[in-house]
DNA sequence: GTCCAGGGCCTAC
DNA sequence: GTAGGCCATGGA
């Protein structure tokens, strides 16, 4: 098989086993970009508690990040880990928001793709799986989102190498794969899902829905 | 009590 | 260019 069949096969397995994710889990393109920066190295419950006391004191949008103070956001979002720098990070993306695009996401979106990831790899705090959650995400831009999981999952199935940087792990999926948006989104939840629930730091359990597909294919995890 | 979650920056070699 | 420390909560 080769690795455009594997790619699709192994999306074709989790979607039916999980069924559609739905993701972004969000209401509006800023809760994503600002659950896309929560998030870093946290789990996705700690976040919620985070959007939902945002919400409650009407900071869950861009221009009231923007116009509001490091010392008023940490405390609502100490529950996604490293809060204060989490504050800053979120004040650095809204002044970039603001500086660039007179804070307008959509027009913020309608820049080449290319040239709006180098723009927000250049804000302090948003690296190349945050820059990617914003455009695919929010910005419904075709890139393959890479993440511990995805690197951990594919490394053990034998398709990615462990020392491969983000940019190899990223070409790896969309060389293999259809330019299609709404895959691109599903698979990295799925992936997500799986990593979750069955494909922690420790060996995968013996419940992995993978497990059938690699025995048939005669691939190791 | 220990481990580890949907990272990224900075510093030292 | 890269390994290692830092940030510093909450659930299992």
């Amino acid at each position: 098989m080769s690795n455009f069949q594997i790619l699709t096969s192994i999306y074709k397995t989790l979607l039916k086993t999980f069924g559609h994710q739905n993701w972004w889990p969000a209401e509006t393109a800023d809760e994503i970009i600002i659950g896309a920066i929560l998030t870093q190295n946290v789990s996705w419950n700690n976040v919620e508690k985070a959007i939902i006391n945002l919400k409650q004191y009407n900071l869950c949008t861009l221009e009231q990040i923007h116009h509001s103070n490091i010392d008023e956001i940490a405390p609502l979002i100490r529950s996604t880990l490293y809060f204060n720098r989490k504050a800053k990070k979120l004040q650095n993306f809204t002044e970039f928001l603001f500086t660039y695009y007179n804070g307008d996401v959509c027009k913020m979106f309608q820049t080449e793709i290319r040239t709006l990831r180098k723009q927000l790899l250049q804000i302090n705090g948003i690296g190349e799986e945050t820059a990617d959650s914003i455009l695919l995400y929010a910005g419904a831009k075709p890139v393959f989102v890479i993440d511990a999981y995805t690197k951990r999952i594919f490394t053990r199935l034998g398709l990615t190498r462990q020392n491969w940087n983000y940019a190899e792990y990223q070409k790896f999926f969309m060389k293999n794969l259809p330019e299609d948006i709404e895959l691109f989104n599903d698979y990295h939840a799925q992936i997500v899902y799986l990593g979750k629930h069955f494909c922690k730091r420790k060996p995968l359990c013996d419940e992995c829905p993978l497990n059938s597909f690699c025995e048939r294919n005669k691939l190791s995890i």
